[in-house]
DNA sequence: TTGCGATAGTTAACGGCGTTCACCTTAATG
DNA sequence: CATTAAGGTGAACGCCGTTAACTATCGCAA
């Protein structure tokens, strides 16, 4: 409550520069360049000091993830708001953004949506506290999703057969953000996967050895992805049953 | 074309057996336990003696990748050929026997399809090279959808949408495989980034803060997946516009 | 004001790593 | 048989994370 001391200010401000070097040293020469040493000889520094702020190299590391788990949402948040009231046209832009961020900071992409870094894994598994950063993450994407669920049926397989493949599977799902219809359940985690999918081949160069501009590839999977999403409007060949017209 | 001297009988024993203590080090502590030293230990030698055989330990694990790259189009292979003559069956036993091969082996396929490895760049830029194991390996996919399109029209964003917004950006795939037809090169594409998603998050851990039980998701996204590949036979809400019955 | 304890930094060291170099042994070859 | 190349060793260099012992300084209470 009260103003911070000096001392408080002075903790937090070499914190933020240990942040700040560990950051630069991942956007350039990737999370194998951050190390303890490398930071602290960037601010002067000896190596051990670093530990009077974090227990190891894996802590700071992790701490960076979780900073990065925010950048990205907030990112993405701020494209949901310019993208007006409509959900469809919110999951637009927010997948737009979300490749974006990707693209443009490969790197902090990959720290955080690749392979688990080693001392990474228990960052990853305390994904269960719905404070955690990447639950705030997905909580984001769904957003969108439930509220499409309110003006229009989604597509993909009928209830009755989502409920005979998944019924029993999606329980952390359901423990973070309440019970969903099966439906939104299911649309929600196929679209982050295909997303997914997407934007890592992309960020991952597992996708040059066929296409030129990834941009291309992923906003034809956009539409595809998104057409699939408003049954009502017809927009292509993908739309089920109810035929327009 | 004569029998193998005696020494380099030896010689490739010796090199085997490098792999081979390369891939249990991969397999029981991840890619950062593979070291020159640990591997020279595990053989009762000493690490400089590795050089020569491999010029450095990049090299050696970039030679590790190309054999784990065959021995998962192999085992995609057989799935397929054990799959009868039916293009859309082969592609649901195909993307079974990769994700089996990539949950059995989570170590494995994080070194070929997780994040570059720093000095596996080289490895994956030269995927050009239409011998390289991941260009083999993608046409072990490719070769079903070629079949597909034979018997049926393939769903998805109309002809002149996806020139519209592809043309020209396929080139490396048509350099690599031949001209295709964009609807071919799009179904393929959009198909192979949805089983990477799937796959990849599941094998990185991205998935369990959601489900359960992943290979229930895998199977209800396969079923979606490829009920829009085969538009004749109408399995469920998916199905395009000349509506069945 | 003095003194004391927590805080933030240092140096030195240990063991691990990739890699290079000089050296040695052994096998194949003319 | 002499030579040459291949395969292997040991020592060393410069990285790395981490620990331990030590020191200076800052802020607060007596």
């Amino acid at each position: 409550m009260s103003a911070p001391t000096r001392r408080e200010r002075l903790r937090t401000a070499t914190l933020s520069e240990i942040k700040d070097g560990a950051r630069r040293l991942l956007v350039t020469g990737g999370i194998e360049a951050v190390s303890l040493r490398a930071i602290a000889r960037d601010m002067g520094m000896t190596a051990p000091a670093i530990y009077r702020y974090f227990p190891s190299l894996e802590a700071l590391v992790g701490g960076l993830a979780g900073d990065l788990y925010d950048e990205l949402r907030q990112h993405i948040e701020t494209a949901r708001d310019a993208a007006g009231p409509e959900p469809t046209e919110q999951l637009t832009q927010m997948c737009r953004a979300m490749r974006r961020w990707a693209v443009g900071h490969p790197a902090e992409f990959t720290l955080i949506f690749g392979n688990p870094v080693p001392g990474l894994a228990e960052f990853t598994d305390s994904c269960v506290d719905p404070d955690h950063p990447g639950a705030r993450f997905g909580a984001v994407f769904l957003g969108p999703f439930v509220e499409l669920t309110r003006s229009s049926r989604l597509p993909g397989p009928p209830t009755h057969e989502l409920r005979r493949l998944l019924d029993g599977h999606l329980t952390p799902l359901a423990v973070k953000h309440g019970e969903l219809p099966i439906e939104v359940a299911y649309a929600f985690l196929s679209a982050w996967t295909r997303l997914y999918g997407l934007v890592a081949m992309e960020v991952f160069g597992h996708l040059s050895w066929a296409v030129d501009e990834p941009e291309a590839l992923f906003e034809t999977e956009l539409v595809a992805l998104l057409t699939q999403m408003r049954p009502d409007d017809a927009g292509d060949g993908l739309t089920p049953g109810a035929a327009r017209h």
